[in-house]
DNA sequence: CTGAGTACGTGATCGCCGTCACAGGGCGGA
DNA sequence: TCCGCCCTGTGACGGCGATCACGTACTCAG
C-alpha cells in the first residue's frame, strides 16, 4: 500500500504489533475481526481536523499513529488544550456513547493514521462484544481521570508559574526522564500552545521561562529544556 | 424498617419506583436481581464522607436519595467543588473501573441513602452482565461531559463574574425555570461553597451578588434569587 | 434572652498577569 | 540572497481579584 504523508500504514488490526500495549485494541480475536470489518482506515496530514466540538457525533476515531491535539475553544477565539492524544487512544468516544455533541475539537499535529467507525455500527458492535464494552469503560475512566487532573491544575493553582511547573514535571515523568538528576525534554509545542495548555497568555509563558532560567531552575537551548534544579521546580507546586 | 436520619429507605432495587428515570438503575430484571444480591444498602447523615480523593477504590456507591458534594482539594486546604451529585448517579465509578485512586472526595450534604458494591464483585458483575457494562459506559460519558464543562468554565472564562453568571444560568435551566421571564431559584449553597464551585474567594462572590443587585440584574431575598434581567446576565457570558 | 457560632457585607491594599506595542531571530520559499 | 512569516523576548500599564481586617445579621442551644 502507498504511504500518504510519509506514514507506514498499519494494514490490519489483527496483525498490528502495537496491539498488546494499547488498552482498547487488545481485544479477543473474534471481536477484533468484527472491528476490522467495521473500520475505515484513513491517513491525515498534519493540521487536519477530525471533529469539532459541538458537532453531532459521527463515530469514534482510533488513533494508530501520530499525535492529536484535543482542545476546547470559546466564542471569542481563546483556546484551551486539554491534552495531546497518543497512539492507542480512542477519540470521540464519550460523545459517541452518549449521543451528545463532541465536547472537544481534535486536530492532528503530526501526520496520523486513524481508524474510523460509524456511530451506529460501533454501538451495535459494543452490544455484541461485551469485552469491547468493558474496554470502552476503561478508556472512558482514563479520559475522566485526565479531565479531573486538568480541573485540578486549572482550578487549584495559585499562579501561572505553578501551572507551568506542574506541566513540566508531568512531561518529564512521561518521558521516563523523571529519575534522572537533570531531566531533559524536548518542547514539541510553542509558547503559544503551552499557554493554551495552562490557560494563560503567550507572553506570560515566555516571561516564566526567562525567570526560571534566571533562577537557575532550568536551562533552555532551542526547544530542549534541561531541568537543573528539580526540587526547586517541585517546590513551586503546592497543589499536591 | 426503621428510617435512620429521617429517610424513607428504598428497600429493594426491584421494586424501586425511581428506577426507570435513572440511567444506571434501569437494568433488565436478571441483572437487577444479581445487583440486588451484591449491594449493601446504607444510610448516611448530612456531612458524611463516602470516600476521599487519593484512596484506593473500594467500590461504587449508587446514590438513591439525597445529594452528595463531589470535590477536589489541594494540600493547602483550597477546595474546588466539581458538582453536586443527584440521586441515580454512580459515584466512584471511574476509579473502580480503572483501579486508580478515587479522583474526587464525596461528602453528603443531605441525609442520603446509598447502595455500595465492592470493587471485585462489581467487576465480576460487569463481566457477567453486558447490559450493565454499557450503562457504565453511559454513566462515564456523562461524567466526562460534566468534567469538560467544568474545564471550559474554569479555563476559558475571563472573570469571576462570567463564571458566576454561567453557574446561575445553568441552575435555572436545571430547575425548569429557564423559560420564565424572571426565573427564580433557591440557593442551596453558601457563598463559600459557590466560591468553591467557580474557583474564587468567598468575598468575591458576595461582592458579585451585591454588584448584580445594584445593576438590577438580579434580586435576592434570603436564599431566594430572582433573575430580573436574563439577557443582561447572559451577555456576561462570552464563552458560548 | 444571651452568647456563641456561622454566614454575609464591605473597605483597603497589593501583586499577578492580561494586553498592547515593538524589537530581534530563525527558517523556508521565491 | 533577501524578504516575509512565525516564534521568542521584553517594557509599560492597568485592572481584577486574593487577602486581611472588621462589622453586622441570623440562628440556635441553654
Amino acid at each position: 500500500m502507498l504511504s500518504p504523508y510519509g506514514l507506514d500504514i498499519i494494514e490490519s488490526c489483527l496483525t498490528c504489533k502495537m496491539r498488546v500495549d494499547r488498552i482498547f485494541c487488545d481485544l479477543p480475536t473474534p471481536a477484533l475481526q468484527a472491528f476490522e470489518n467495521l473500520k475505515y482506515a484513513a491517513a491525515y496530514p498534519k493540521g487536519a481536523v477530525l471533529f469539532v466540538e459541538g458537532q453531532a457525533p459521527r463515530g469514534i476515531f482510533v488513533l494508530c499513529k501520530g499525535r492529536v491535539k484535543m482542545s476546547i475553544c470559546s466564542s471569542d477565539g481563546k483556546t484551551l488544550i486539554l491534552k495531546i492524544a497518543e497512539p492507542g487512544e480512542v477519540l470521540g468516544l464519550s460523545a459517541t456513547i452518549s449521543g451528545k455533541a463532541y465536547e472537544l475539537t481534535a486536530e492532528t499535529i503530526d501526520p496520523c493514521q486513524v481508524n474510523f467507525v460509524k456511530r451506529e455500527e460501533f454501538l451495535r458492535f459494543l452490544k455484541e462484544h461485551s469485552e469491547a464494552c468493558f474496554k470502552v469503560a476503561e478508556q472512558l475512566s482514563e479520559k475522566y481521570n485526565v479531565a479531573c487532573h486538568e480541573v485540578r491544575a486549572l482550578g487549584l493553582s495559585h499562579s501561572a508559574e505553578e501551572k507551568l511547573a506542574k506541566l513540566l514535571l508531568e512531561w518529564t515523568s512521561k518521558n521516563g526522564e523523571a529519575m534522572k538528576q537533570e531531566p531533559r525534554l524536548k518542547l514539541a509545542l510553542t509558547h503559544e500552545e503551552i499557554a493554551q495548555m495552562i490557560g494563560t497568555s503567550r507572553e506570560t509563558v515566555t516571561r516564566l521561562f526567562a525567570d526560571l532560567r534566571k533562577r537557575q531552575i532550568l536551562q533552555t537551548k532551542g526547544s530542549t529544556v534541561v531541568i537543573r534544579n528539580k526540587s526547586a521546580l517541585r517546590s513551586l507546586v503546592t497543589v499536591g
